[in-house]
DNA sequence: ATGTTC
């Protein structure tokens, strides 16, 4: 009779390679020694391998139990299936980075948005279902980063003849980069007990405090435009014609910015995958990090839509009137829903609209092009989104690079838009052509109005745009 | 996206 494995494994052995080793060496080396004593000397290397790494017969066992597991979470040889809208447009690098995410052992479904370029991890644009995990980089860093519309009951003719007044407005009541209100204004929000609860979250709470109603970097906004709203949205009562609007695209700034950070190396550490999934990796949601990362995720939702709440509130009393409605959406950010068959899964849109059945949201165009109010059809291909804007066509070290100043005063001044901030890598020119992606999608929304951007503000902050 | 490099 021989030790077995089995009895390996009671005297502390792990399955694996070490296991073999040991077996190995049993039937090589000590075929003609006692068996409790063969057990004996194998626990002793297990409790103490350093001080069998020079033995004559042990050296090799002793090594493999030195060397560290290998507890890479391999991927699966094949994906699953997933749709991909707009195909033609979309770069190759989108499409490897989301062949990849439907190989996660976690993943249900994905699918690809015609908006979609390369991120970390998961593309923006992309879609991942998965069970029972959630993955920081695929909400992506600037969790909860949204959209929010509201409409006036307002002549459009303001827009040009009190564009000084309107371009004030927007001076005087919106923050960008690292700018922030003199005097902040309370939110309930502060009254959330993550902000007690979660460590992380507790320590970037005076951050928030400062930041609250203010707006980002890159390609976030604050602008008004002329709305036509083309099929009645019922449930605000807003019927077919023109309205003065305002609309603003910013997420959850410093407090989202570094709970995504914070998480993804927790889940980088505890998910270890393959050099191209790594940022990929995920949060059991049974585990305590995966419950703060949850709670903490919808806090910063919850912080984006206060900010966007309180540019709208501030920009309402300067309009000295009353929003008719307001829509709005988040784009990065998970959520728990249900899959054809009714099993919850956990839907990532990285830059990606919710479009389910009868669900409202704004899809921007750019600067000088159409935005779209959209009212989803629920397609389940899809995962019931659609893309979250134009998507860019180049990226902003190439733009920098490739357009004049000039290129972009002659589009602006055609599509009667005023400019106030914004860089060259947020150049029109910068993003794809807006409705060939909206036809890319025409089974995934229904378009109920159009939002043509006339006075624009953006981050202005040069420091901001030299980055990157 | 980001007190823009823990």
């Amino acid at each position: 009779m021989k030790i077995t494995g089995k009895e390996l494994m009671e005297i502390g052995y792990a399955e694996g390679k070490a296991l073999g080793v040991a077996l190995t060496l049993l039937e090589k080396e000590y075929a003609g020694t006692q068996q409790s004593e063969q057990l004996t000397i194998l626990k002793d290397v297990l409790a103490n391998p350093e001080a069998y790494a020079g033995h004559a017969k042990l050296s090799a066992l002793a090594k493999e139990l030195l060397t560290p597991v290998d507890d890479t979470i391999a991927l699966l040889p094949e994906g699953k299936p997933y749709t991909t809208y707009g195909a033609e447009a979309i770069e190759q690098g989108a499409k490897d980075q989301m062949n990849v995410a439907v190989k996660l052992p976690v993943a249900v479904a994905g699918a690809l948005m015609p908006d979609a370029h390369q991120g970390y991890g998961l593309p923006i644009g992309g879609v991942l279902a998965t069970r029972n995990a959630v993955i920081p980089y695929g909400v992506g860093v600037d969790i909860g980063c949204r959209m929010c519309l509201t409409l006036y009951d307002l002549p459009v003719s303001m827009l040009d003849e009190n564009k000084t007044a309107l371009k004030k407005m927007l001076m005087n009541n919106t923050m960008f980069g690292t700018a922030t209100f003199k005097y902040t204004k309370d939110h309930e929000i502060f009254a959330r007990k993550e902000f007690e609860d979660i460590r992380i979250v507790k320590d970037l709470k005076d951050r928030a405090w400062k930041q609250i109603g203010s707006s980002g970097g890159g390609n976030h906004f604050v602008e008004f435009g002329e709305v036509n709203i083309t099929s009645a949205i019922n449930q605000f009562n807003v019927n077919p014609g023109r309205y003065l609007a305002l609309l603003s695209h910013s997420g959850s700034r410093g407090l989202g910015a570094t709970i995504a950070g914070h998480y993804t190396r927790i889940a980088m550490d505890v998910c270890k995958l393959p050099q191209e999934a790594k940022h990929l990796a995920w949060l059991d949601l049974d585990t305590e990090a995966g419950q703060e990362y949850w709670l903490a995720m919808n806090l910063a939702g919850d912080y984006a839509s206060a900010c966007h709440h309180q540019i709208h509130e501030r920009m309402a009393v300067g309009l000295r009137a009353t929003p008719l409605a307001m829509i709005e959406n988040h784009h990065n950010f998970a959520w728990k829903e249900k899959d054809a068959d009714g099993n919850e899964v956990i839907v990532h849109r990285k830059g990606a609209t919710p479009a389910g059945k009868g669900v409202l949201g704004i899809i921007p165009g750019s600067m000088a092009t159409p935005g779209f109010i959209v009212m989803g059809k629920g397609v389940s291909t899809s995962i019931n989104s659609a893309s979250h804007g134009a998507g860019r066509l180049m990226s902003r070290t190439k733009a920098k690079q490739s357009i004049l100043q000039g290129q972009v005063d002659a589009m602006l001044k055609d599509a009667g838009v005023e400019l106030i901030g914004a860089g060259l890598d947020e150049a029109p020119m910068a993003y794809k052509n807006i409705h060939e992606v909206m036809k890319s999608q025409e089974e995934l929304v229904e378009v109920m109005g159009t939002f043509m951007p006339k006075i624009v503000r953006m981050c202005g902050d040069k420091k901001f745009q030299e980055a990157d």
